[in-house]
DNA sequence: GTATACTCCGGTTCTCCACTGGGGTTTGCA
DNA sequence: TGCAAACCCCAGTGGAGAACCGGAGTATAC
């Protein structure tokens, strides 16, 4: 029921790639990760399975680096955190014993993962960085 | 983002105590466990919690056994969850960095607990049980 | 006073998370 | 052409928690 820090972040890693999407330069996995104090090494992994899943493209070779695959606007935070938590192949059989109890309470908690997901659906990148925005004019308005 | 057999477990054992209410008969961890095959020992730990939560009631000796605390339209589902996973304590500060990024992230994070927690409040261990009955009606019509 | 239940404590196996390391391969640039 | 800077792939490790199992103790009804 908690955040697992792969997905906080994979999130914090896109929120970095945000800003440089319209410019089409790449980030290095070092920069990203020195400036949200990940460590480097597990962030490339989160990154090449953002690769995978298209949200990121990745670009080798010298001055090479990771940018956005689409528009800030067009990646939901249900995208980002599905890929990376891989939670898409609910099919696995491997469930308990088919009660009428078990059933009632299996859709139940399809409420509870709909409710969830939804929240995340209704969110952007883009919808994040206004956040941030927002919350340092906030900031800087205190300490003036 | 999965529910994990501990709270579904405890969510049929209460399930199985709850038509028991009004008489004050207890029932026994063997019984509630062969009827929705939990292994019984694991079922033990799992009530002993619920116990110490509050939500059942336990008689020692022969002839004892456990049952509700409460009348079942006073236990929501979020009571047990909560109970059975623990997470109230959202108070260590062993968290990441506290950046600008980050502190949104945790705010949204925030939005989709209470959408799922909302969930789980509203429905009462009365609601899953009229819920099965209604369920079972259902098979019934089908079956005939 | 004995069988029947719960109670407490510990150990075990397994999986996953978070992270580290050691190789590669591709690319820009001098 | 060489080489360094970047990504790429695979493998392993340490700790934590989930899901159990087992045994010794304790309270209670009959």
């Amino acid at each position: 029921m908690d955040l697992s820090s792969k997905s906080e972040y994979a999130l914090l890693a896109l929120l970095e790639l945000s800003p440089h999407y319209p410019s089409g330069e790449p980030l290095q996995i070092r920069q990203i990760a020195s400036q949200q104090n990940i460590p480097d090494r597990y962030l490339e992994q989160l990154l090449a399975t953002l690769r995978r899943g298209g949200l990121v493209k990745s670009q080798r070779g010298a001055r090479g680096g990771y940018l956005l695959a689409r528009d800030p606007w067009k990646i939901t935070l249900y995208d980002v955190v599905s890929c990376i938590e891989g939670f898409e192949p609910r099919a696995d059989p491997a469930q308990v014993a088919d009660t009428p109890e078990a059933r009632v309470i299996q859709g139940v908690w399809g409420e509870v993962r709909q409710a969830a997901e939804g929240v995340l659906q209704k969110y952007t990148l883009q919808d994040l960085v206004e956040k941030r925005n927002a919350q340092q004019q906030v900031d800087i308005m205190y300490y003036i």
